[in-house]
DNA sequence: CCTTAACTTCACAAATTTGTGAAAGAAGCG
DNA sequence: CGCTTCTTTCACAAATTTGTGAAGTTAAGG
């Protein structure tokens, strides 16, 4: 062997495999209670307490017990929700699966498409209720809470990534 | 028959049936791909539908062509996450169920039990990697944000209490 | 080009979830 | 108190979801 099997084992860097799996799958469980699927949850939390950062398919698929399957499945549905990007490293058919924190900062906060569709809905309900019915007039209203919380939300965003500078530098 | 059949049949608030129905269809619809069960999603958008704002598990059953038992289940859940409110009508043994607007506004932004459960997976994976490793600040930036968003959303609150007063009044 | 390593797709079995009918449990009203 | 009406609980069948092995596809490197 010219290479140590798994991750990184610069002792350094060492991980206690038995600790990270512990976290894995305790935030996963969040994860999935919160209505996230089981397998997309423990690819996500392995990634997030790598140090790196990213773990290429194989070594997900050691660490979580899983097949190459299950890991394809699961990185397809967070790639396609932006909590994670997809890297080739050059000069090998390795992908590599990378969680960059903003990225899924963003990604959980901006539920856009979710909200916009919901507004739709709501929309086409007041047109159909009548804006001077009682059912169209709370569904108005609840329209309007969502266009306010959409900016809202925009506007926080704007503000955390300043927080988050001051405390946590550029990075 | 001393009284209409169903829902209010006063000329003046006629419902449109299969307008409402529509309009419960696709908004459960999307409630439902954001994660949330069917029938707690399509009870609740009929409720919202509803000219009254309330709903009996008779009315409910009828409209959506569902077991009691399916009604009971919806109600228990949408009564758990706040969603709705339970109430006697005095002098029946019917129980009415009622979306509070403002009552659900909260309940959906108050992820709070939710988030604070993260919040806490997040804390002892901190502590168990070592705040010094690259794993371990990165799992505490992360907790940071869900830090900062819980107070932030909690003021986005307060400014929509506000900004609903002035544009929809008390009521 | 051919080989081979890596990822993806597909059909299916297992596990889970969902909604129902039936029975049991409350609560008003006589 | 007991009847009646409404709601909840429970066991189960149906439907859906999940993860796998195996076959298929893609692309790097000879």
């Amino acid at each position: 062997m010219t290479e140590p099997t798994g991750a990184d084992r610069d002792a350094a860097t060492a991980r206690d495999a038995e600790a990270v799996s512990k976290f894995v799958e305790s935030f996963a469980a969040q994860l999935v209670e919160a209505g996230m699927q089981r397998m997309p949850a423990r690819v996500f939390a392995a990634l997030l307490s790598s140090d790196s950062g990213a773990m290429t398919s194989v070594e997900l698929g050691e660490q979580l017990r899983i097949s190459p399957a299950a890991v394809s499945g699961a990185v397809r549905y967070l790639a396609q929700q932006h909590m994670v990007s997809r890297e080739r490293e050059p000069g090998s058919r390795r992908e590599r699966y990378r969680v960059h924190s903003n990225q899924w900062y963003e990604a959980i906060t901006n539920r856009e498409a979710v909200v916009k569709r919901w507004e739709y809905a709501l929309r086409e309900g007041v047109d159909s209720l009548g804006g001077d019915t009682p059912a169209g007039r709370r569904l108005a209203e609840t329209l309007a809470f969502f266009e306010f919380i959409e900016t809202e939300i925009a506007r926080m965003m704007d503000r955390w990534r300043v927080h988050r500078e001051q405390h946590f530098g550029k990075d």
